[in-house]
DNA sequence: CGCAAAATGAACCAACTGGTTAATTGAGTC
DNA sequence: GACTCAATTAACCAGTTGGTTCATTTTGCG
C-alpha cells in the first residue's frame, strides 16, 4: 500500500530505501495470515515471501527460519488481541452487569479476531509447543483471571453469587463459549446447518453465552 | 504386532499372506493417529508407511493419494465416536436427569477420544474441506440432535425447562463445553496452570459442565 | 569523501516428499 | 496345472520447499 518501490522518481530503475521496521512488520502481518490460514506446516515461505513487499531472503535475514518466524507471528498475535481487551473498563459496574458484559465483549471479540483464534487451535495441535517458549506470552493472561476475581468477589460479598467457584473456573468457561463459536463453526455449519452462523443466531448465541455464565455464576436462577 | 512376516516358518524369504481387509485397516489405524498428530500438510506418507505392516505402495493401492488417505481416515474417526455414543439410554429417564447424564457422558466420551477431537480441530483448520465432501458422516450427527428434542420437549411439558429454546442451541453448548476442554488443553494449562487438568480439576469441570447446561435450560436455578 | 556495517535482491541448491513404475507372488478357477 | 487377477514389494523419480550464497545498495559516520 505504502510505496518505496511505486515511487519512480528519478531513473528508472526504481531505488529502495531501507526500512527494517517496516519490513519486519510487513513480514509479521503477511506471516500471521498465511500460518492462520494454513497451519506451521502447511504455510510455504515462498508464498509468505511473494505477499511480502521484500524478499525471502529478508525473512530469514530477521526471523531466522521458519519456526522462528511462525513464533513471532503468534507473539504478535496475542499482543495485538490482548491490546484490544484493555478498552475494557468494569470496575465501575455492578458485578452481574460486569460479568455480562465482560462475556458479551469476550463473544465479540473472539469473533472479530478470527486469525488469532486459528493459530491457537493451530498451537494446540502443535501441543503448545511454541506458546511453551514465549514468556511473554504467559504473563499478558494473568490479567484477564484478576479481572474476574474483581468481579466475582464483589458479587460474592453482594449476595448476587453464589460461593465456592473459582474464577478460573468461570474464565474457562467464558473462554469455551467464545472459543468454540469459532473454532468450530465450519464443521458445526456443515453437520447442523448453518442457522447458528447467521447474524441473528451469532446474537442468539451471544444473548445465550451471557444467561448461561450468569446462571452458572448467580445464586439463584 | 500379528505375524505373516514374522513366521519365518519354509524358506528363508518370509512368506507372505494376502489379508487385504486387515491391511486396509492397519493403514487407517496409522493414518488416523498420525494425521491426527501432525495434522495433513504434517504428516509424512514414509512415516505413515514405516509404521504400517506394509507398504508404502499399499497406500496409493488402497486409497489412492494422500487426500484420500486423510479422507477416509476422517470417515472411520466420526464412526467409531459415533459408535461409542450409541450405548446411552436416555428414554427411560426423567428430563433432567436425562440431560445431565447426557452431558456427563458427552464430556467424558469427548475426553476419551482426544485423537478424533484433534482430527476436528485439524478439519476446521482446513474450512472443513474434507467433511463437506462426505455426506456419510452428516448423517450420523442428525440423531445427536433429535436425541436432545426428546429430553427437551419432555422437560417443557413436565415444566421443569423453560420453554423458548432449541435443541440446537442445547447441543451447542454441551458441545462447545465438552470440545474446548479437550481441544484447548494444552494453551490452556500453559497460560493458566495444569489444575484444571488434574483429575480432580476435570470431576469439577464435568459437574460445572452439567450444572451450566442444567441452569441454563431449567425454569427456575 | 571514504569506509564499514546494515539491509536488500536474485539466483541457486540439497534434501525431502508425494507419487509412480515395473516386476513378483498369492489365490481362486475351469 | 495352466491361467488370470488381485495383492504386494523394492527401487525409483520429479517437483517442491526450506534454506543459503554472493553480490549489490543504502546508511551512518569520522
Amino acid at each position: 500500500m505504502d510505496d518505496s518501490l511505486t515511487s519512480e522518481t528519478g531513473t528508472n530503475r526504481a531505488r529502495w530505501k531501507q526500512d527494517p521496521e517496516g519490513v519486519r512488520a510487513d513480514i509479521l502481518a503477511v506471516a500471521l495470515e498465511e500460518f492462520s490460514r494454513n497451519g506451521l506446516s502447511g504455510a510455504r515461505m515462498d508464498d509468505i515471501a511473494a505477499k511480502t513487499r521484500t524478499s525471502k531472503r529478508m525473512i530469514y535475514y530477521y526471523f531466522g527460519d521458519k519456526e522462528g518466524l511462525y513464533r513471532k507471528a503468534l507473539e504478535a498475535a496475542y499482543k495485538k488481541v490482548r491490546k484490544g481487551e484493555e478498552e475494557l473498563d468494569l470496575e465501575h459496574l455492578p458485578p452481574k452487569a460486569a460479568l455480562e458484559r465482560l462475556v458479551g465483549f469476550t463473544f465479540d471479540h473472539h469473533r472479530k479476531n478470527p486469525d488469532f483464534i486459528r493459530l491457537v487451535m493451530i498451537e494446540n495441535i502443535h501441543h503448545g509447543r511454541f506458546l511453551e517458549q514465549s514468556d511473554a506470552i504467559k504473563k499478558l493472561n494473568e490479567a484477564a483471571i484478576s479481572q474476574i476475581r474483581n468481579i466475582y468477589d464483589k458479587g460474592v460479598r453482594d449476595g448476587v453469587f453464589r460461593a465456592g467457584l473459582t474464577p478460573l473456573r468461570i474464565h474457562w468457561l467464558i473462554s469455551a463459549i467464545s472459543f468454540f463459536n469459532v473454532s468450530n463453526a465450519r464443521t458445526f455449519s456443515l453437520l447442523f446447518g448453518n442457522d447458528l452462523q447467521t447474524e441473528a443466531g451469532q446474537a442468539c448465541l451471544s444473548a445465550d453465552a451471557c444467561q448461561t455464565v450468569l446462571k452458572f455464576v448467580s445464586k439463584e436462577g
